[in-house]
DNA sequence: AGCACGCCGACT
DNA sequence: GTCGGCGTGCTC
């Protein structure tokens, strides 16, 4: 007899663990580790992963599986062993980890239906089923029946069923065919009556096209017939009709056109060199691609894969979100064709589904994709690239909390792969590791074709202010950007929006609105002239008088880009403007045509946020502007320095990138800062020894590692007291070298009506602080489960807000 | 997570 | 005496 170990889809410690299950005679065979199946589980059905078979087990009244779910496994035992290290890792339960390396659509929908029993000898019943023998559980409750129908229930006529729903849907189509040789088709066209001279075209029509399958629709317009001809000619037998899975194809219609390797520069070579050695020897070798913006990176990324494809291996590019664009995505495309795969969040569930399911069908070679695409069920990597490989966005900030870089370290042990984190301001972690030789470093100084990069200068704007100016743009800015204007060249503006936004503040008595549920101002919106909590989405209007004072003195402050694009338009009237942020890019493919009209020329200026520092490859662009440099500088995070380096040297890159040389403008409050000054200098080395020291003597990464642990609950005095027991707990059980700092409040106190303390761990080494994790997770499980309590446990943190 | 079981207050 | 509140514990 065969027992699997089932792993089932309830997202709690209680059940984190292998359930027992008899598999049934019939599927003996069929069933295998990695596949989905459908259990009984008290008096519902669930769904669960077997995680493995076995031939006895120590559980007495084993139930049955009563169904698996897919025909083949959906992880295979790479990615289950990625799964188990991941909840090991990241401590989140299992089931979480599985679901998190599939797409979503595989996720399980239940549903809970009461179906009738009694064979209609209930008339009673006949007023709530109304002729159906089935009614959900939901319609039963919204109309009152419930009570009704659990003491029916108790006496048997009717019973609860519970029901596994996929939401994967494979799209199928008809196609239609032609099953008959050359010899039958030429026969038949002989025995096609006189007054059917369509017929007689459509079989013409396979002659030509003996292995033509196509929709009926489509072949009628090909082949210059009616919908009824073919309807005919598939009774007759001689089409034949056929199901296919068919692909939505989020590219379609779109030619890509075919690119050829480009010719190396001799830094380029340089560079490729130990990386294409370590792929043809299968040696799992990581690389930092250190590479200033405009270096090449992505030519080295594409003849590393072609390399990769010619062993006859797969290949996985991480990109961040923001620069997954289609210009992004079309250098793959227009390189590998339909090899490419492509994972982003801008697609639907059945679209990622779609992509997933040409990976596992060996149909794509080359997986493009933001952060879970590094989940790919690829079987024979041959690399493993990370484009800006310091970006935040990597580590998915909810459970489980892995940074994709240190899966995609793990999956290349297990594939003897090398891996290539690239970027031109790599986190300080990566760039101390390759000092210190764990990866490779390789380097790129130069931009192709030899520009230089752009001239920065760094204007004060509190001596801008002492002169008289009260504007957000300083007079240098100002005037280069009319300079552009008239030059008809391209100009982006970014507005550093981070720890920054509007919001509404009473003039008189300084009264600023705050969210009701959470510990922070109302941000507010212009289109839909309402204030806005960003961490709980409460929505409230602008308030027309000063709920303090009573006064009307009360206006919104804060430079949003619109107030920008407002000012823009008084200062310069004739400009074009393109304003991009959350507010303009909602709509799907919203940003896509944003960029595609700005590259059209059809715009002087482009205004936005964070989202268009990355990526953006445009020849006229001449100048960048950044508004206000320093604000996310004082935001309280150990990485607020890097943060502020990363972002004002990734957009002074966006400036002459072509043959037009660029011109960088930065204005801020704080010029002598030194991740201000080094930006400007664009000196990533200097900056990485200024903040290496800065980092060592907070004890902070890369000198130590961290951990975090976020508590919260309703009641502030539970949170707490919870969060001082949690300290106590840690405190006893790590070694002498490390520190636990807090409890403290965290930088946002209440969120959604839970109050948050938060209890942070520094480290060199604590071999043991995984399972000391777990057992602390353990020790509070029945606060956690019954009392409210939530602990968050943060391997790692990116950020600690 | 759901659901059953079980033990205490306000009703027919 | 019973209906129903939600604390506790279990699900192979």
């Amino acid at each position: 007899m065969k027992i699997a170990n089932v792993i089932v889809d309830i997202p709690a410690m209680q059940t984190d663990k292998y359930f027992d299950y008899r598999i049934p005679e019939k599927w003996e065979t069929a069933i295998q580790p990695g596949m989905r199946v459908i259990v009984p589980f008290g008096p519902r059905t669930i769904q669960g992963f077997v995680a493995g078979i076995k031939d006895r087990s120590e559980v007495k009244n084993l139930r049955e599986i009563i169904a698996p779910q897919d025909l083949a496994p959906v992880l295979n035992a790479e990615l289950l062993a990625l799964g188990d290290w991941l909840a090991k890792e990241t401590l989140c339960l299992k089931i979480s980890a599985y679901q998190a390396m599939l797409p979503a659509a595989m996720k399980a929908k239940y549903e809970k239906r009461i179906k009738r029993q009694d064979g209609g000898a209930n008339p009673f019943l006949d007023e709530v089923f109304k002729g159906h023998d089935e009614i959900s559980w939901k319609e039963a409750q919204q109309k009152g029946f419930l009570p009704f129908l659990q003491k029916e229930a108790k006496n048997g006529s009717v019973e609860v069923v519970y029901e596994v729903k996929s939401k994967a849907n494979k799209k199928t189509v008809r196609l239609i065919f032609c099953p008959l040789s050359k010899d039958e088709l030429e026969k038949r066209m002989e025995e096609v009556p006189k007054n059917a001279p369509k017929q007689k075209q459509v079989l013409q029509f396979f002659l030509e096209n003996p292995d033509a399958k196509m929709a009926s629709p489509e072949l009628a317009e090909t082949a210059g017939v009616s919908r009824a001809v073919i309807k005919t000619l598939l009774e007759k037998g001689w089409l034949e009709e056929k199901q296919e899975e068919s692909y939505r194809d989020p590219y379609a219609g779109r030619q890509f056109q075919k690119s050829v390797p480009h010719a190396l520069t001799a830094e380029q070579k340089q560079a490729i060199g130990p990386v294409l050695s370590a792929v043809r020897e299968n040696r799992n070798e990581t690389f930092l691609l250190f590479g200033v913006t405009g270096s090449g990176k992505t030519e080295i990324y594409l003849q590393s894969i072609q390399e990769v494809l010619n062993q006859g291996k797969e290949a996985i590019v991480l990109v961040p979100e923001i620069s997954l664009t289609p210009q992004m995505v079309n250098r793959f495309k227009s390189r590998f064709g339909k090899d490419v795969a492509v994972l982003h969040s801008g697609l639907s569930v059945g679209e990622k589904y779609d992509e997933w399911r040409k990976i596992t069908r060996k149909e794509a070679k080359v997986v493009v994709g933001a952060r879970s695409a590094i989940f790919a069920p690829l079987e024979n990597l041959g690399i493993i690239i990370i484009d800006e490989e310091h970006e935040n966005s990597y580590k998915q900030e909810d459970n489980p909390r892995y940074h994709a870089r240190d899966v995609a370290l793990f999956r290349s042990k297990n594939h003897h792969c090398p891996v290539i984190l690239g970027s031109a301001t790599p986190s300080l972690e990566s760039f101390a590791r390759a000092q210190k030789g764990v990866y490779t470093l390789l380097k790129m100084g130069k931009r192709m074709n030899n520009h230089p990069l752009p001239e920065v200068s760094i204007v004060d704007m509190r001596e801008e202010l002492r002169a008289g100016n009260r504007s957000m743009f300083s007079r240098e800015l100002f005037e280069k950007l009319k300079d552009r204007l008239e030059k008809k060249q391209q100009t982006v503006l970014l507005l550093n929006k981070r720890g920054y936004s509007s919001f509404v503040m009473c003039r008189d008595c300084g009264y600023v609105q705050q969210c009701p549920n959470c510990d922070i101002s109302l941000t507010y919106h212009r289109s839909t002239n309402e204030m806005k909590c960003h961490y709980c989405g409460y929505e409230t209007f602008v308030p027309a008088t000063c709920p303090e004072c009573g006064s009307s003195h009360i206006r919104y402050f804060g430079t949003g880009t619109q107030k920008v694009e407002e000012e823009l338009g008084r200062l310069l009237p004739e400009a074009h403007v393109i304003r991009m942020d959350v507010d303009t890019t909602g709509h799907k493919g919203a940003h896509e045509r944003m960029l595609q009209s700005f590259a059209n020329g059809e715009a002087d200026i482009l205004l936005g946020t964070q989202m268009i520092a990355k990526g953006l490859d445009f020849p006229n662009i001449t100048l960048v502007g950044v508004l206000n440099a320093d604000t996310m500088l004082h935001l309280p995070d150990f990485r607020a320095s890097e943060k502020t380096f990363q972002l004002l040297t990734q957009v002074s890159g966006r400036a002459g990138r072509h043959q037009l040389e660029g011109e960088v403008v930065v204005q801020t409050y704080t010029p002598e800062h030194y991740s201000i000054q080094f930006a400007g200098e664009q000196d990533y080395e200097r900056f990485y020894r200024q903040e290496m020291r800065m980092r060592k003597v907070g004890a902070y990464p890369p000198f130590y590692y961290l951990t975090l642990i976020t508590v919260s609950h309703e009641n502030v005095m539970k949170a707490m007291s919870a969060a001082e027991k949690i300290a106590g707990f840690m405190r006893n059980r790590v070694s002498g070298g490390s520190v636990i700092l807090g409890p403290s409040a965290c930088p946002v106190p209440r969120v959604k009506n839970r109050y948050r303390y938060q209890c942070l761990i520094k480290y060199k080494r604590e071999p043991r602080l995984n399972e000391t994790l777990s057992v602390l997770l353990e020790h509070f499980q029945h606060q956690i489960a019954s009392e409210g309590l939530s602990i968050a446990v943060d391997v790692n943190p990116n950020m600690m807000m």
